[in-house]
DNA sequence: TTTCTTTTTTAGGTTAATCTAAAAATTTAT
DNA sequence: ATAAATTTTTAGATTAACCTAAAAAAGAAA
């Protein structure tokens, strides 16, 4: 039996180990959970005692093959609600995260199977985020960040890198969505912001830190 | 803050108090949740504390409006999922209580508003149980026990007062669901079994108890 | 290679939710 | 009305998940 709160510290530990490949270290999870350093050093032991972490005093952790597992699974049925969410609810892809922290939990894999089933095997979630198969394998693509794409070319949005809701909102109000064709017409040299043809029809400056959590191709 | 131990009591508090129209015991409680009586103790001092209940020492407890409206609101968010399993991932009645009772728990309003319109306003669920509305209102409804009903009279199934898995599976053995066709061919007056044609076609003899959680009318 | 800084762990404590065993109150039976 | 049976509460523990403050280890800088 795995806690939901163990379940948060697997996936924040897969998060984390995503970008750093190196081993996961204490700060690093306590800033994501947003809990003390003492704290998540008690988890790890429990973790440890479950076989879902290899660990050891002072050198952070790794997930297992089974912690790894089960960190994929709870993506897999985090992105699979969102789709739901988005394309059966007509909820908006800035309102559906939070939901979704709450329904990775359900505990049925029938109920997944059938989910995904339902929602046509989506291979993204309305985030752009690829949504693992049942046995934890994603699904790749060729993708930059916009703000490697030079000028007077042309891209299309695939994903977003963060899913806060004012960021999307902000995303909204530009008429960025998945699928948007952006236009790079000119790139400041000083601060590298971006000024972009937004569907070939209004023009915008959007700032180096916005072209950075933009996946294009 | 309610948590998910806070509304199973809740529900349990509800369930026990709409047979039982008197003041809920301790007993009756740990009965239903399965736990202690000690515990149930410990539990109710915390609602009462919260407003939930109305308690006193010896006297059992009673739902607060707030915690009236608490338990009605958990019970529409079960049926409506139940709705949802069954309506839209094809799972069957038998198969459905156990997850809904962990999808009750999501929290999150606007989800279940449209929820509601995704299974386009159902007022029963999948066991002919009414879905309240959002004012907590249940819809009432003409019916009556199949083991109330005399010989040779017609009815249609409404629905069945027990969810237990085994028993749902009888029902399909039977050929028994929601809306079958039941005509009384004969009751045996020693134990008050009952022979009966199930949508005009095969006979069965089926026991008083099977005949007292059929609704018919 | 000391010394300073940062990271991590330990020590000790809290709250929610559970338990068992024993005491107290209430209800039922004689 | 007293005794017996039942129900309910209290007392005292345990475990998961958290916290603060202090100690210890590791890494960086002087
Ligand atoms: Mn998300
Ligand atoms: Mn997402
Ligand atoms: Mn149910
Ligand atoms: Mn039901």
């Amino acid at each position: 039996m795995i806690t939901q709160t163990e379940e948060n510290y697997l996936k924040a530990i897969y998060k984390i180990a995503e970008k750093e490949k190196k081993s996961v270290g204490t700060n690093a999870i306590s800033a994501q959970m947003k809990t003390t350093a003492a704290s998540v050093t008690d988890m790890i032991k429990r973790l440890s005692e479950k076989g879902l972490v290899n660990y050891q005093k002072y050198k952070g952790v790794n997930l297992t093959p089974v912690g790894n597992k089960h960190a994929t699974n709870l993506i897999r049925k985090h992105r699979l609600w969102e789709v739901f969410l988005v394309d059966k609810l007509n909820f908006r892809w800035e309102q559906v995260h939070e939901i979704a922290e709450q329904m990775e939990h359900i505990d049925s894999d029938n109920l997944i199977t059938r989910l995904d089933a339902f929602l046509g095997h989506p291979r993204f979630d309305p985030h752009g985020d690829p949504i693992p198969n049942a046995e934890g394998k994603f699904t790749l693509r060729v993708q930059n960040l916009l703000s490697d794409i030079s000028p007077n070319r042309k891209v299309n949005v695939l994903g977003v890198k963060e899913h806060d809701s004012p960021f999307l909102e902000y995303l909204n109000s530009l008429k960025i969505a998945l699928g948007t064709t952006l236009e790079i017409l000119e790139i400041v040299p000083f601060d590298k912001s971006m000024k972009i043809r937004i569907n070939d029809s209004q023009e915008t400056i959007i700032s180096n830190k916005v072209a950075q959590t933009l996946l294009v191709r």
